[in-house]
DNA sequence: TGTATATTTAACCAGATGGTTAAATATACT
DNA sequence: AGTATATTTAACCATCTGGTTAAATATACA
């Protein structure tokens, strides 16, 4: 279970930055070298060096040396594991939010006869 | 579009912190005050107190005040999108995935024929 | 062997992050 | 008015993050 957390950081954490993100979205179109990947982005390729490293610690991607050329794939397994994590969440979730939206027009609602009926807004009992 | 990257940024870098993940949990369960909803983490409430800032920045919860109370609530909308856009890329991921897979089986076939056949490691080309 | 290409590592830096304790603010209670 | 409770803000600190440039490593090519 400690794993389990883990994971979710690590893995909620590499998808923040844009820069991995876009990353992920390049692989999607089948770009799998270094330095073709660092291309599109307005920084060195020691910083996107330093991107797929992170998206590596992580487990989002996996590494094949082919010569002096490093051929970089995805493994949706942990990102799907995020996924996971928010559907298990979203019913409760939205539940929580719609009750919320009914509570705030029923409190309108009192204001409102509250104040016609010059009640404090107090709780009572 | 600079707003939709930077909402999945703050979503996912929310989500990325299990004390964090764990306060939206125990929003599912219906605690709502921030005393409440501090007690169970190893930490200052001031911590929790910025935890819940930035849950709250990210627009993963809003604030309502009662008294000197603040009833704290989960807006699932952003977390939503982050699930969305997993969900836009993960069958081209799963994909590539098994593409790579099927890869990886055909080369070991490869060089297991290559090494019966004595031949050396390197590609002919 | 010498040179070009692909990529990482090292060293550095500014700013963000996540925690602390002490103090401030706002509300409630008697 | 005075005290207790709920919560945030301020100031501080260590560590992490994301970038840089320069150097190192590994492979390819002639």
């Amino acid at each position: 279970m400690v794993k389990y957390t883990q994971t979710l950081d690590l893995t909620f954490s590499a998808l923040s930055d844009p820069t991995r993100r876009e990353i992920l979205e390049q692989l999607s179109d089948g770009t799998t070298r270094v330095t073709d990947l660092a291309a599109p982005h307005r920084m060195s390729l020691p910083a996107v060096s330093k991107h797929l490293k992170v998206l590596e610690t992580a487990g989002l991607i996996t590494r094949t040396r082919v010569g002096r050329e490093h051929r970089i794939q995805v493994d949706p397994t942990p990102i799907l594991k995020a996924r996971d994590w928010i559907s298990m969440h979203a019913q409760v979730w939205q539940h929580q939010f719609d009750k919320l939206d009914s509570y705030l027009e029923q409190a309108q609602k009192d204001l409102a006869g509250a104040k016609k009926n010059g009640e404090s807004n107090e709780q009572q009992g």
